[in-house]
DNA sequence: TAAAAAATATACCGATTGGTATATTTTTTA
DNA sequence: TAAAAAATATACCAATCGGTATATTTTTTA
């Protein structure tokens, strides 16, 4: 059975974590939480420790949402290469996708939790790395049934991707402009068919 | 004649734009100012209107060098492709040299202003436009004296080539390692020599 | 070098910060 | 449904926030 708490709790993170993804840590404040919530310090506090524990179960809860969405989105390929280009596909629409969630959560953590933050910034190294071990994976799994190159460095390759993706996220954001994700979409659309297909 | 006014503004600039830089705004504080440049309030509102004009003025004081830098770095090649082999060279040593900043004023601040401060956000984008202007420039001047293929869009690849530099940038910082800068300037070079020589 | 002007320091403002102790209400257990 | 437990609200804390009016000091001008 699910207590009252853990309902309140469960309100509380989708109601706040937008707030802390789009302001930052430092720029979000309790009275931001309480007002967006229509809950008073007592119950913020009766369910978080403090403001870094709320901000921390805030940007896991928005990552776990999103990592759900974009695995069952590329589990709909079924073999690597596909999935390679549904992960291209989910992020073209990435933009309208992450503003629900008040924007890229690893980029804006990531660079607000730099000098800032060491246990959040933590938490963000953490889904980096998952998801390069995610993606890496999936080639390797193209290697083993012949459907990539094994000239591929599966490892390399992955971040190399998580670079191109990261910045197009960073670009679209700042200049409020897609085109940088769609271009960079298209981009590794043609490495995927150029350096990967056998 | 330099006034003393102009003076402490510049030492004020200089000493509070890593700050900001790092920080982001709403984390810097005034006391945080006054207490690493040793000045009081009186002396900085002196000089600055208020906490916005100083950061909008810290940041134009940081990309302000950095441009100088990386622009005398460029000057040194005799040639358009040469140019562009030099901006990735200045990249690959630049986790290092923007540490001394505070971190890429690009990213910090387009990532912490956006959502939160409209001017600085502004700047930002002035200073992107600027630069893939310039690199857009280059291109065309290599097409012109025929040493870059007319097959090139030059402002499209200047946004490309923007895109995975400040890409690698993210990935840098917030992995603390500068193989993505490396990896990312090595692809460049390979972009360079593959799809824009003649 | 004295007077005027500019720059800086001091002392203060109300508002807001994150956080807590305690009272009250609501939910759960028996 | 009554008692126990849990959750939430209220009222408060010292510290800090950005900013300002005014006093003092330093620099510039004449």
């Amino acid at each position: 059975m699910t207590t009252k708490a853990e309902l309140t709790s469960k309100y509380i993170l989708e109601t706040v974590a937008p707030i802390f993804n789009k302001n930052g840590y430092a720029a979000t404040s309790i009275s931001d939480i309480t007002m967006a919530t229509g809950l008073t310090k007592g119950s913020i506090y009766g369910n978080f420790k403090n403001k870094e524990e709320l901000a921390i179960a805030s940007f896991k809860f928005t990552i776990k949402n999103m990592m759900n969405v974009i695995n069952s989105h590329i589990s709909k390929g079924d073999s690597p290469i596909k999935k390679l280009f549904l992960i291209t596909d989910f992020y073209r629409n990435y933009y309208d996708y992450s503003k629900k969630l008040g924007g890229c959560p690893v980029l804006n953590i990531g660079v607000d939790a730099n000098n800032q933050n060491s246990l959040l910034l933590q938490k963000v190294r953490q889904v980096i790395e998952r998801i390069q071990d995610q993606v890496a994976t999936l080639i390797e799994d193209g290697i083993e049934i012949g459907e990539i190159s094994t000239e591929v460095n599966a490892m390399h390759f992955a971040k190399r991707l998580d670079t191109m993706i990261q910045g197009a996220i960073f670009m679209t954001y700042t200049m409020d402009d897609d085109i940088y994700l769609k271009d960079t979409m298209d981009t590794i659309d043609r490495i995927i068919v150029n350096e990967l297909k056998i």
